[in-house]
DNA sequence: TTGCTCCTCACGTCACGTGAGGTGGC
DNA sequence: TTGCTCCTCACGTCACGTGAGGTGGC
């Protein structure tokens, strides 16, 4: 048994990065004691050897965990001391994710109370759930984007959902059975467009309120949920769903015929041949009804997959007008939803 | 100007969901007062209107806002409000994080202190991170299943780090400096795997440590990372891999070529022969080097392309044995890494 | 001898919760 | 008249932080 140096408590202090103040308490609760007090003085001398024990307490207390967590965990059973560390971690966890819940939620009560409503929208929560679901691979992916989002725009009789990358674009409109008082719009950035189809998820229905201030909130029976909304631009979609020209040629195929024919043509741009009344891939002809004017347009293979996959339903509608137009992809399953997608000029 | 109802202090508190102590704590420091209050008797009385803001208050008494902050959100500027509300949903969100950082490092220290060290490995931070990385898309997706994890496996000499899901493993083998007392292994979940490579983003060297329990803590400088392991079963890769009889034929091709052939061949399952000094990929023909017995093998498509996109280098080899051994995938660029890759019996 | 460190109370913090002891309204 | 609700102090909580007033060791 080698004798220890003696740490005042001062020294121990700056050992072990705990203020004197906290010693003194640990001291008092019996938590961390010094090696051996003085009786005549009552200085505290601390060993090297309890610095360890120091130091576990320093981290824990940095984040807040109780005393009496700490004695389970110093001197507890060590099961034990696994269990109240990982509950204190998802207690953590928890109430981070609670107080943003919450917190959505004032901001969007507290501007209510001061803006205007401008549109308020019943719609079915799975429906709504699913059209975020549906559109959300036409985002962009980069998360600094602009366009990593999807906007909820309400128009006459309907609520439109829509994302894009700028090279597609998903809409799906869905018909409410109110109108907006003004033109009435909210942007939400990705991972709050999932937040809120998660928290859809088994609801009925529920009303969309959007303020003036474009801010949106989601009320579920006498409930409300805040929604965080951007204030990035986003492009005025239907300016680009309008913008499309007639089309010239329809074309009506299934849809797993177009995904195969794609993916065998194992090309990163193919062309489509629209001609006597038969698709082309490549070359290769596709089972599929073609009405209208002669052509073909050069796609970008992996836009058009994601569009058709985008697409609910067996069968699948494109329409075609200039080669330089945006194609419009549909299904006759499903006529509230339409993709669109820009054709390229590279032949890779 | 109607007059509204008046309700007693329990009225007002049962509809707004707050205890009356904190409705008299409110009223005594001004943040929510009642309507009037009776001179003689000290009776409070709230009107309907204050219920908007005591809902307010209670949602944000719920997850702890100070009354300060309260003060600001109710009565300041609109985007002081919004401001000082982020920032308490960020710090918590940062609180929650970091608690589970130094969770992990005490529950490393007590571990430690406990039981025996039965490897200590000095690696680079980078090849560690660049190794998590490459074995992940061998684990399996579930996030429910015992191989949703990645498997550090100290040997003589070599540091393994393995993922399988039990139709195709990845193991890339790092040298390191010192043997292992004991047989040493952790199991790290995926999720854990992944915050492992990003702590290691931009350290130099670091040392595992890993414990008689089973625990693995990394030390970084006079700093400790805890890591949480986990305890459910992880097959015995070394077993895995010797069990693979000697090849019978080698293959070296182009890593392009292959999975292009294998991209047009747009089959969920493959057949390759050997034949002849060449590869054959469902009949197609593809420049490769092949020595060995002549022999056939059928593999899922999609299972051989993730073995080849998780290879380093422009070149691969394959080593075939019978129709129904493992195929060993690797790259003569980069010889640390081994891809095993069960063969299949269906035609699709 | 002079700073510096150490000591022990005592009180404050934050947002209430919990009695004690007393009164008002149906 | 009897509960029930309301009132105002006063004190406790949790983990220390902050002086005040005093002493010990180089």
């Amino acid at each position: 048994m080698t004798t220890q140096p003696l740490l005042t408590i001062g020294g121990f202090a700056r050992a072990v990065g705990l203020p004197t103040s906290a010693l003194r308490h640990y001291d008092e609760v019996g938590l961390l004691s010094p090696a051996e007090t003085d009786p005549a003085t009552g200085y505290r001398y601390y060993t090297p050897d309890l610095e360890h024990r120091a130091r576990l307490v320093a981290l824990m207390r940095d984040v807040g965990v109780s005393i009496e967590t700490m004695r389970i965990v110093l001197d507890g059973d060590p099961e034990e001391a696994l269990a109240v560390l990982r509950e204190v971690a998802a207690d953590r966890a928890e109430h981070a994710q609670r107080t943003r819940e919450v917190i959505d939620t004032v901001l969007a009560l507290a501007d209510r109370a001061r803006s205007l409503e401008v549109a308020r929208l019943r719609v079915g929560a799975r429906e709504m759930g699913a059209a975020l679901r549906q559109v959300r691979p036409a985002a962009d992916r980069d998360p600094a984007s602009a366009l990593a989002a999807v906007a909820l725009d309400a128009g006459a009789g309907t609520l439109d959902v829509v994302a894009t990358n700028r090279y597609w674009m998903a809409c799906r409109s869905m018909p409410v059975g109110t109108d907006p008082s003004g033109p009435a719009r909210a942007v939400l950035r990705l991972a709050e467009a999932d937040r809120l189809a998660d928290r859809l998820d088994g609801l009925d229905e529920v009303v969309l309120v959007v303020t003036s201030e474009g801010r949106l909130s989601v009320e579920v029976d006498d409930d409300l949920i805040g929604v965080e909304t951007s204030d990035r631009p986003f492009p005025a979609h239907r300016l680009v769903l309008e913008g499309v020209p007639d089309p010239t040629t329809r074309l009506l195929v299934e849809r797993d015929a177009i995904e195969r024919a794609l993916t065998e043509a194992a090309r990163s741009v193919v062309t489509l041949a629209l001609a006597d009344e038969r698709l082309h891939v490549e070359g290769r002809a596709v089972d599929a009804l073609v009405r209208g004017k002669p052509g073909t347009i050069a796609m970008r293979t992996a836009l058009l997959l994601r569009a058709l996959a985008a697409c609910v339903g067996g069968r699948v509608l494109l329409e075609v007008a200039g080669a330089a137009d945006a194609v419009r992809v549909s299904s006759p399953d499903q006529p509230g939803f339409v993709a669109l997608v820009m054709p390229t000029h590279d032949e890779q």
